[in-house]
DNA sequence: AATATTTACGACCGGTCGGTCTTTTTGTAG
DNA sequence: CTACAAAAAGACCGACCGGTCGTAAATATT
């Protein structure tokens, strides 16, 4: 670990825009967002944020990957902690939602927004790629569904659920999101009563 | 009906700007659409555009309104021809994936778009409430559910499916959109035979 | 104390934005 | 042909955008 009270200052002033920038950009858009806007609201100087990227579109870059992060620790993480198969299907789609209740971020969900920001223009989203794959392969991993259960079938469904709810947050929102997929599950699960209960 | 050939010249590029406002704003946005780039499109002049609307925003209110039009023309008014019940759950579904699939919007879904777009700011979206009621009101409509089952619930099944679809517009996407419903009504309907099979 | 390095700032640039104003073109009617 | 009205064009404005450059302040090294 560095010692230099300046790399320390870079780093901290660092951090704090990929912050901020990221919590604007779920508000405005990752392409809306005004560098001076972050600047303003950390009241540092727009020519400051050069410094440390060399350009708006590397800002953006280390603003997705800030929310990969993020995403990973809040969502996929606590996911990995239970045993695969639906108890871990149960668990990443109720952190996921979890996550969005907190409002963390007042957009909501970056990835989703930033989804269909892009969905039309050229250099579209790679990332929801691999999480569709993760979902998919948690869903394949699943050895108490039933037989003949599509995992992507299964996956799309509960990606459908996480991302409608996001969409308007709500608490009848969250309750119809969870209760879907825990009914659907249920059906689906070898073992109906190895997955929590709902309250 | 007008005769007035300068009417009639304003009527017919007034439309031509709104096709080709509501093609731009599926991609950049409603927001992230330009006055220059509509012009240009076009091969007319920007400040041509304001002897039809005032501002920027009222072109934006004029998009909307003729982006629900076309969601009423091509999703709604096909579904209220089903009859009231699983048949027209089922149509609303089936039309609106078929619309997307036609690719008529480049951008995918307006409303979805621009929910996303919005939903973090003041005067948020109005819009997606009335077509929540109506999938709420058609679930609730149908006597040919098995008793206990929640409209709206059951409504936001349907939208899920939907907007997931939209967002990354794919044919097995479609396809698992399609199943899942389709699984889902059977499973809820008293007579599962009066749902057309599924290609 | 002097020097080098990293962070941060203020002034400034070209370009695009939404919007205004004046003028020209296009079509109707007397 | 003239008078008039609607539509469209063109020049132009202030504001904001992303980005550059030279410089000052803070920190570390010698």
């Amino acid at each position: 670990m560095t010692q230099d009270g300046r790399l320390l200052r870079g780093e901290r002033t660092r951090t704090a825009v990929l912050d901020q920038a990221l919590l604007l950009a779920t508000v405005s858009g990752l392409d809306g967002l005004s560098l001076s806007q972050v600047a303003d609201a950390l009241g540092v100087s727009k020519s400051g944020l050069f410094a440390h990227w060399r350009s708006k579109e590397a800002l953006q870059l280390a603003v997705i990957d800030r929310a990969r992060e993020q995403w990973t620790e809040r969502v996929i993480r606590p996911a990995l902690a239970e045993p695969a198969g639906v108890r871990r299907l149960w668990a990443v789609h109720d952190h996921r939602l979890a996550f969005y209740e907190s409002g963390t971020l007042p957009g909501g969900c970056f990835f989703a927004n930033a989804h269909f920001e892009f969905n039309a223009r050229p250099g579209a989203m790679c990332i929801r790629d691999s999480w569709m794959a993760f979902l998919t392969r948690a869903a394949a991993d699943a050895g108490d569904l039933r037989d003949g259960t599509d995992p992507a079938q299964l996956a799309f469904l509960i990606e459908s659920l996480g991302v409608c709810a996001v969409m308007r947050p709500s608490e009848p929102a969250y309750r119809h999101a969870r209760q879907v997929l825990h009914d659907h599950l249920r059906t689906l699960a070898t073992d109906p009563d190895i997955l929590p209960e709902l309250p």
